[in-house]
DNA sequence: CATAACCTTTACGTTAACGTAAAGGTTATA
DNA sequence: TATAACCTTTACGTTAACGTAAAGGTTATG
């Protein structure tokens, strides 16, 4: 029924080396509430929207997120939003998060602009 | 002879105030070897670079640097570039830093995209 | 000149996000 | 069937980035 029928499993190692993270962590977002597997027996295993799950915990943390700021984040996607009055504060943290974000990409783009600056008078520097 | 003379200066408690940190926080980035104000008496006083430095260091943060990670960054513009044998070093450690810069963006920006999604999806819901 | 409102150093406390064993089950394979 | 190579839980350790007193000097002001 669907494209590939994700039903591909993984062992917690396998998303640790994919992920270039490791178990220790993976259990400990799991401990956090941010991923919950399945179990065969007493060993987990990891689905594709688990798989998913975890990379958005990877970026998250990339961008600078705590746990627990991300946890806020995934919630915000899980929430069964529609019901009016929660809608309207679920909205403005939205509103807030996104704002964190456009300061934080202004932030990384004014970094990068004096990076560049920085390696052109490098440059210049080397060939005198 | 410089345009508005930036001879000003200011206490501790001015800049957290300023940038919403706390005293406690600025004399951290002192022990650490971010900033180093001048004194008059026992009491601390920043100049306009010092308080350069210091939105350098709260710019560092938003973007989710450690401050280890903020001092290697100052450290390359203090750096007296030029000197060839570890120019080369020094070029390679920005062409990290910027490709960092720029997989953060990238983050941002998709999770930008997805929260504009989502609100329209919510605000559809609303409307209904 | 007293008292508020600053500032100082010293130092122990706290929280987050794992790291790092330890002690022991499970599963693939030679 | 015996090891290797996985996995499990439990639990204490570590590091970063400050928070939070404590105990006491300094400076502005009524």
């Amino acid at each position: 029924m669907n494209d590939e029928s994700h039903d591909k499993t993984y062992s917690i190692s396998d998303l640790a080396n994919e992920f270039n993270t490791t178990t220790r962590a993976i259990r400990h977002y799991e401990e956090y509430g941010l991923i919950l597997p399945q179990r065969k027996g007493t060993y987990r295993v990891y689905s594709h929207k688990n798989r998913t799950r975890l990379q958005l915990i990877l970026r998250g943390k990339r961008i600078g997120f705590s746990l627990a700021e991300i946890k806020e984040i995934i919630d915000l996607y899980q929430f069964p939003h529609g019901e009016d009055k929660q809608t309207e504060f679920l909205l403005s943290k939205i509103e807030l998060r996104k704002q964190q974000l456009k300061q934080q990409a202004e932030d990384i783009n004014s970094m990068l602009r004096e990076i560049d600056d920085l390696e052109q008078k490098i440059s210049q520097q080397k060939n005198k």
